[in-house]
Order: structure tokens, then C-alpha cells, then sequence
DNA sequence: ACAGTTTACTTAATCGTTTACTTTAACGTA
DNA sequence: TACGTTAAAGTAAACGATTAAGTAAACTGT
């Protein structure tokens, strides 16, 4: 590989006026810049990150942790989606993203924190994780800059979708369809899910609305086969619910399945609601009626503050960044009026 | 951060000796050694990948070029899926992962390679990405270890997957179904669809089958518009196609949409047959008849085969790794006998 | 007892940059 | 002419590790 000092030697000048030429730097003359320039791209030099970053305590790399059931989170569509806008945002920026390491497997292990020091990160970006980890807390503890996604730590920025508010409008439009039995899975307890219920029961309550206590069920996220399950049990019931809502599409589709199963459709016999907005549940049949979370806005959000924490770090507002979803009506809810 | 120097300072010792314990090299005393281990974790001392890498000319860092139309190729199931397993073969090894950045916007902007220099990886995996893209290529030309996914370079390793035979086993299967008018709506040209389409060919010439020319339709890939069109030509032609094969699931939900609005059913109308095998194919109604692509397999078989290359570049052979899916029969293909 | 080996260290160079500080020469001004 | 200023360089240390080479002391065998 060529370096500076090769550059040098061939330009007769000192590897020190070969950095400031290519750093643009003012006290190079102006011809000696050019030599040194052209010099350079005729030798094919590209500089090396390892020794800049080591000298400058820079290293333009930004460390992301999606964990996800013992995965990287790639396979999960809406995170999927955050992460490609979220790098996509900071290469703009002139950083590089890399997965913070999370085997299990390699001995001695790195812990989260750990790992982002070893590897020199301006920053780190997680979500879709156990934010209540060890590892993750010891990270948000340290002096590292970090944003979370659906996730807000007291002493940290955030971004997070306004669940309190898609559920809100989601619910407000079932309801205005003249569904009054109206159950829903949900997710694993987490803020995302819990704000989503407190919207949930809202709206029932501003609507006089009462629902036995066993409509609401905990526990499957993600997870289609869980989701069956669940449906069955509550298209068992005597008194079944005519809308069933789902913590997010993939769940929803589950759903579908079962209520199909059950020898019944949708939404003549049963009404269905997802969460996500996926590019899929356009592309149902029916099509689904979800919320779409805007993962463009919150991708770009969170970059945009971590970006913003690592350069100013002094003048930055510690903020949660609240993204709104929007309604997808969809076919999946009948209108029972 | 604390360093070996500050470890060494507390002990006594010089930073040589820290260095050699906490590497387990052999000629360090033994009381020496379990006291520098000691410090260094009562000091929380990690390492500094930049400075280890700099020296060693290993960064442990290996680069993913993974790009789709403009986007990173995350938002890809099969890709995403490819790319999960990979990077856990990898960080059990002791490796991380970083995309290789494509941002067009940031001037100056680094070719692949400058940028894989500058990162100093220590291999890189490409797939997902247009291979006759003159970066690509330059990097490839490049002394950077490489394996690619889905395409083989001729002085490179990669692995594919066995499309070939995925398409001959799908094909065989229609075939045996009583299926004679089969339209194919394949995915734009690579070697990947060049493939399928060979197969594709093959089982129709053994089996004395003719099919009008257009009843193959070029240029749709994962793009649910799109195929639709091509759905919709098809099935306004005279001679209807009984069976419609199309390059992905995703495609194959299309062309499912298509159908419906044409009033028809599927398989009861016409038989559907998509290809990669996502989690939801097994989910739609009816469940669609695919070929399961082992997206674990892929990731880890390059996974290593990469790990090899760096590690034992001369006994490394060059490697074309196949690597079969298995026929998920379905509902979406009738049997008309 | 002495040369040779082994053990447990230290020294110092090195990787490729950046940057504070120093030097040199040219220039402007009184 | 002499002195201060400025432009355009160079010098050298530093970042945090690794490692070849050197050294001193302890140990070995005959």
C-alpha cells in the first residue's frame, strides 16, 4: 500500500507537508498542493482509517446493535428498514457503520461496551434489543454518544414511533367501523407495547366500550405460530370478538390464517388489524389495515442525532424524537355499522 | 481510555511485557502475567483494534458490499437472510462487519476498493449488486480476499446457489402436476435467472413441451408492480397460461394480486409458483409452492470459505460452492391430471 | 567451574497519520 | 540596513499496539 511517506519521498517533501497539502490546510503553497495531489492519485494512495483514527480519536465509524432472539435483527423487516435509512444517512455523512459483535460463542468474549471501545466507535445506534441487558445498560452508562430506537433511556436521545398516537387513530377507526368487541395480541412488555395498550384501553374507555379482560393477550410478537394460537383461543370463545388487532403485520398474517382455519373469513366474519405498515400488507388479500411507521424518518432521525451528539456535543439537547405513523385503512376491517 | 502503558506503569513492567501477557505469549513469567491480567481488568482496560490493526496489518474487520437499487440490499429477505447467517460465522470467529460505504453523495467519494483500503478490511463479501459495475470489478481485480454470493468471478471463490437444479426440481414438479401452458415471468438478466431459465427450458424441451415465446417475460425482480403487469398480460392472452412461475415469492404475490383481479383463483383458475422460499410463503393462503433457498447454508459456507482465504491464503483453494434448496410443494399449484 | 542454554524481561523500531512547534527565506517597512 | 512579519516548509512527538533483537540472571550439564 502507498503511504504518505511514499509521497513524499517522490515529491522531495516531507511527509508532514504531504498531510496538510491533502487536508487542504493553508501553510502548503500552492503548487507543492498540486504536485503533491496529482502525485498521489498517480500513485494510487488511499488513505488509511486505522492510523488517522488513532491519531485523532476519530474514527468516522459508527457501531450499530440490533440483537434480536439470538439475531442480528437483519431479518426482522421493520428494523430492516430503520437500519438502511439510518446508514444510508450517515454515509452521506462520511461514516461507516459496522454491527457491534454479539456471538455468544467467541471466548473471551467483548461486552457491548467493551467491543465499541475496542473498535473505536464515534457512536453507537441500538434497537431491537433487551434494553434491560447488563451489556446494554453498562453501554448507555458509558461516555460513548447513543441514540436508541423505540427505546428511550432517561439520560439518552431517542427516536421513537408515537405508538400512543397510531394506536389511537387505528382504534378510533375500528371503532367508527361499529366494532365494539374488539380484542387484541399484543407483544412482549416493552415501552413500545405498553403505550400501545394504554392507547388501546383509551379509546375503549372514551367510547364506553368494556372488553372482557382476557381479549387483551400478551406474549407474541413476530412470532406467526404463537399468533394462531392465541387467535384460536379467542375465535374459541362464546363471545368472540369481531376485530382482532395484532402487535405487528407478520402477527396479523398469523391471524388471517387462523381465522381461515376456522373455516371463517376476513374481514366478512372477522375484522383484522396489523401494525408496521410492511410493504406486504398492501399486498394482501385483503389488503391489511395497519399503521405505517415511517422507518425513512426514524432511519434518518436517529442519524441525524447521533450525528449531531458526536460533532457538537457541547451544544446538542438530550431529545426524544417522537415520529408519527399513519393509518393504511386496508380491506381487513369490515364496516359492521 | 486506558492503555497498556497505563497497565504497565502500575505494574512495573514495560508495555512489551503487557503486551506478551495479555497475549499469552510464553515469555512471561507467570506471577507477571496473572498480575497484568489482574490490573488490566481492575483498570477496565480493552483493547484498541485501530492501533493493533495499524501494527499487524489485520484489522479483523471484513467489509459487506451489499447494494440494491440505490439501497443496501437489508430490505432483501433473501439477502438479509444470507447476510444474517454470514456475520454470525464470522463474529464467532473473532471478526466484525462493516458495509462497505455507497453513498453517492459524499464528495470525495471512495471507490470500493479505496474504501476498502481505508478501512482496512481483511476480506470483503460482495453480493446483491450489479457485477459489471467498473468499482466492482476493480475491487475484485484487487489482492483483497473476496467471495461472492450469487455470482462467480473467474479468479474468485463463491458461492451460488444451486438454481439450476432449484429450477429443474420446480419445473419437474409443475410438470408431473399435468401442467402443459407454463409462462415464466423471470427476474432481469443475471447469471443467477440465466440459470433458472436454462433449467427452465431444459425440463420443457424433455418432457416435448413448446410454449409461445412471450409466455417468458423478462425484467421483473421483487417488484410487485411490475409483475403484475406481466400477470396481467398473461392472463388477458387467448391462450391463458395454466401455470405462472416468477423469480421470487415476492413477485409470486404479485402475480397472486393479478390473478384475483382478474376473478380467478389460484390454484383452482391458475397455478402459482414463486421461488426463495421467505418465511411467509408458508403462511399465504393458499401456502405458495416454492424452492427454499438455504440462506443459512449460503452465509456460512462464504463465511468460511472467506475466513480460509484470509487465514490460509496459499493452501486456500479457489471454490465454487453449490449449495441445493429443497422444493416446498404448497397449495398454489393444482394438480391437473 | 565454566560455557551454554533458558527464562523473563527491556529496548527500540515500526505501522500511517496528525499536529504543535521550529526553521528558513523572502518580504515589507522605517 | 535592520527588524518584524509572513509564507512555506521541516522536525519530531504522539496515538496504542506488536515484535525483533538485546540483556541480565538463573539454571544446566559435564
Amino acid at each position: 500500500m502507498v503511504s504518505m511517506k511514499d509521497i513524499a519521498t517522490k515529491c522531495n517533501v516531507s511527509v508532514a507537508t504531504v498531510s496538510k497539502a491533502l487536508n487542504d490546510r493553508n501553510d502548503v503553497g500552492e503548487e507543492t498542493r498540486e504536485l503533491i495531489k496529482r502525485t498521489a492519485k498517480e500513485m494510487g494512495y488511499s488513505p488509511n482509517s486505522l492510523a488517522r483514527a488513532l491519531r485523532t480519536n476519530r474514527s468516522y465509524n459508527i457501531g450499530v446493535l440490533f440483537v434480536d432472539e439470538g439475531r442480528s435483527g437483519l431479518t426482522h423487516d421493520y428494523f430492516a428498514n430503520v437500519l438502511d435509512s439510518f446508514k444510508a444517512t450517515i454515509e452521506d455523512h462520511g461514516y461507516d457503520l459496522t454491527f457491534i459483535n454479539c456471538s455468544k460463542k467467541r471466548e473471551p468474549r467483548l461486552s457491548y461496551l467493551e467491543h465499541s471501545r475496542y473498535r473505536g466507535y464515534d457512536g453507537v445506534v441500538i434497537a431491537c434489543i433487551d434494553f434491560t441487558d447488563p451489556e446494554v445498560i453498562e453501554l448507555a452508562n458509558s461516555d460513548i454518544p447513543l441514540v436508541t430506537i423505540d427505546y428511550m433511556f432517561n439520560n439518552h436521545s431517542g427516536v421513537v414511533s408515537n405508538n400512543y398516537a397510531g394506536m389511537t387513530e387505528l382504534m378510533k377507526y375500528i371503532v367508527s367501523k361499529g366494532h365494539r368487541k374488539i380484542a387484541y395480541v399484543c407483544g412482549e412488555d416493552t415501552a413500545v407495547t405498553r403505550n400501545r395498550l394504554a392507547a388501546f384501553y383509551k379509546v375503549l374507555e372514551e367510547n364506553h366500550i368494556e372488553i372482557p379482560d382476557d381479549y387483551v393477550m400478551h406474549g407474541a410478537y413476530r412470532s406467526i405460530n404463537r399468533t394462531e394460537k392465541f387467535t384460536d383461543a379467542l375465535l374459541d370463545r362464546p363471545d368472540r370478538p369481531t376485530c382482532i388487532l395484532y402487535s405487528d403485520d407478520y402477527s396479523a398474517m398469523g391471524g388471517i390464517n387462523s381465522v381461515r382455519r376456522h373455516g371463517l373469513s376476513v374481514p366478512e366474519d372477522i375484522s383484522i388489524a396489523g401494525y408496521d405498515g410492511i410493504t406486504l400488507a398492501a399486498k394482501l388479500q385483503p389488503s391489511l389495515t395497519t399503521i405505517r411507521q415511517d422507518t425513512q424518518a426514524i432511519g434518518e432521525h436517529a442519524a441525524i442525532k447521533l450525528l449531531n451528539l458526536i460533532e457538537h456535543p457541547r451544544t446538542e439537547a438530550l431529545e426524544q424524537i417522537v415520529v408519527d405513523g399513519t393509518l393504511v385503512p386496508g380491506k381487513s376491517v369490515a364496516d359492521i355499522n
